[in-house]
RNA sequence: GCCGAGGUAGCUCAGCUUGGUAGAGCACUUGACUGAAAAUCAAGGUGUCCCCAGUUCAAAUCUGGGCCUCGGCA
């Protein structure tokens, strides 16, 4: 499972997790593996997920990697070096203070030659921490290796009124779940209002509730709003990438999708 | 019926005092993305300024009338 959300433990509602049923009858990999009071990153998702393929394979079984989290799905497929810097929370709080203007500052001082976001703070911070701990170039640290496997790209699409729908009817489903109480559930365990997993669609507009900032009647409408730009954020990110081949999900994909991967020799 | 507040972008509203190219946030569309990525950041379009008349070189803005909404009083 390739899903920057669902691998946290405890959050199981707006993350999505596939059902009990379904975790029987497949073998998932990824899916509430890690603290949900940390921050599960990129990096460890390819590790693990490099790892897991590998098991799969020495099965002799095809591995599927499921799911939406864009950067992950590249980095893992497309072998991205992530720069080989480890993310330095207590610097990053620091430079989290300085106002974007400082931080393009500071990174030119490190790095003329850079090229980032100078006004996405976020960008810059991990710019700075990459070349505060390797030095310039910051170019040189961005390689990728592709994975001995060959990946097989497939999208699944609708048209965006189906899609929408069914997002609403999905946030709905999962208020009717008790997401509020899960979400009640992480703060009481110690999950921190900013951690990763809360906010996450869903757990962001829960939190907005309990904070009084939305009413319980617009809850579902908030998340399926939400939903519906990251579904179109999505898409465009998954449109640019001319190897992906794509299925209609109105209907049943999958015997067109088992029959393309036949013509493929898999 | 009377009194008060209001009517400006899809939504919430600023601008009106002191007339001079109609704005912000959100939404929407598009783009960026190499250890936070469901995060973060950027660009862009959007208008009977409720209607009619008047004043004026010029009205969202000033004047008069009308319509509608909300609140209070009856």
């Amino acid at each position: 499972m390739c899903d920057s959300r669902q691998v946290y433990d405890r959050l199981d509602i707006a993350t999505n997790k596939p059902s009990p049923e379904a975790m029987r009858q497949v073998r998932y990999h990824l899916v509430g593996i890690a603290d949900p009071r940390a921050t599960y990153t990129a990096f460890e998702f390819v590790e693990a997920a490099t790892g897991a393929i590998a098991g799969i394979a020495a099965r002799g079984k095809l591995a599927i990697v499921e799911g939406g989290s864009m950067l992950w799905a590249d980095a893992l497929t497309e072998g991205f070096s992530l720069a080989g810097v480890e993310p330095r929370p207590q610097r990053r709080a620091e430079l989290e203070q300085l106002p974007v203007e400082e931080l393009s500052g500071l990174l030119y001082r490190l790095d003329p030659e850079a090229v980032v976001d100078t006004r996405n703070p976020v960008r810059l911070i991990r710019a700075i921490e990459i070349l505060e701990v390797a030095g310039p170039p910051l170019a040189r640290r961005r390689t990728r290796r592709p994975p001995a496997w060959t990946p097989v790209r497939i999208g699944l699409t609708a048209d965006l009124g189906t899609i929408d729908k069914w997002l609403a009817e999905r946030s709905r489903d999962q208020l009717a779940r008790g997401l509020v109480e899960e979400t009640r559930a992480a703060l009481a365990f110690g999950v921190p209002p900013d951690a990763p997993v809360l906010t996450g669609i869903g757990y962001a507009e829960a939190m907005m509730y309990i904070n009084g900032e939305v009413a319980l009647e617009d809850l579902a409408g908030v998340m399926a709003r939400s939903n519906r730009r990251y579904a179109r954020r999505q898409l465009r990110w998954l449109r640019r990438n001319p190897a992906i081949t794509w299925f209609d999900a109105t209907a049943n994909p999958v015997p067109r999708i088992l029959e393309f991967l036949q013509e493929q020799r898999l």
